[in-house]
DNA sequence: ACACAAATCCCCACTTTTCCCCACAGACAA
DNA sequence: TTGTCTGTGGGGAAAAGTGGGGATTTGTGT
């Protein structure tokens, strides 16, 4: 599974390497190359394995209504904004202009492993973004610690 | 499956350049060279692959009751707007002045990809319409997110 | 039927983007 | 130190996107 927070560069060229732990994340054996991306529910990047997206696309997207207009729009935001991309022989990822524009990436990023899925998000964003310790007082209370 | 947005720019000649990225995105080997245009349900305009429009046509069009004045209007938007567009051999396509004026495609193009449908947006048209991530906090919840 | 204009499409050339490959720097362990 | 593993930087080739000349086709009017 994917866990844990890590802050790579961005280089002249847009390209951000994404860390061997997560690449690694389901299994030493296969390193991941591909992770789909697409914007995410705050102003951050969204990315998954190519399996759990298809199974996420078909299972709750592709069932959704397009009479619906609420449903076109998020059709739209969530396939429409995807991209896939491929890990270049040295595990990067080129972000496309439009998901960066979305989330604001600018020179340094954040990227937090997340079970099943990925985010990637602009620093300075998740740290207005990041939860503090006080205001989970009252989750771990939800949580049964 | 269709999926992304892309920018793409329309020459002197009217011609738009789909992404190879759409085009071989049911498979590498198989580059799509033929479009069905038709109305897009908001201010856009739809394509599909033939055999996703042939399929469409007669599941769901050809069925409708032509007693109904509504479906005499629907088939007439859908069926009538039509048009079989083939690329030329750099991959462009050359929309039907009709579906330009009712998508008031002007300069600047936005293309998206849509699982089996692709929508072609004029820029600006798209930029009024297009999602943003506050508005999809309540399907997240849906989703299980 | 013929001339002319407009539209269509093939082809070539140029620019931009993408990506493969190599090299190197820093961290860590043997 | 010497090795490997990971992350970083950049050259250069290939692919994709863009623009326009010019031949062929289509349609229109005389």
């Amino acid at each position: 599974m994917f866990m844990g927070e890590y802050r790579p560069s961005i280089d002249e060229k847009g390209r951000i390497a994404i860390p061997v732990r997560l690449r690694k994340a389901f299994g030493e054996e296969r390193l991941i190359d591909t992770l789909i991306l697409t914007h995410g529910f705050d102003k951050c990047i969204m990315a998954f394995r190519e399996a759990d997206w298809r199974e996420f696309v078909e299972g709750k997207l592709v069932p959704l209504s397009q009479a619906d207009p609420r449903n076109r729009m998020r059709l739209r935001f969530l396939m429409g904004g995807a991209a896939e991309c491929e890990l270049d022989k040295q595990g990067r990822i080129i972000i496309p202009q439009h998901l960066k524009e979305y989330a604001e990436i600018g020179e340094d990023v954040t990227i937090l492993g997340l079970y099943n899925r990925i985010e990637i998000w602009a620093s300075a964003m998740y740290a207005r973004y990041r939860p503090d310790g006080e205001s989970m007082n009252a989750f771990a209370g939800e949580l049964g610690f």
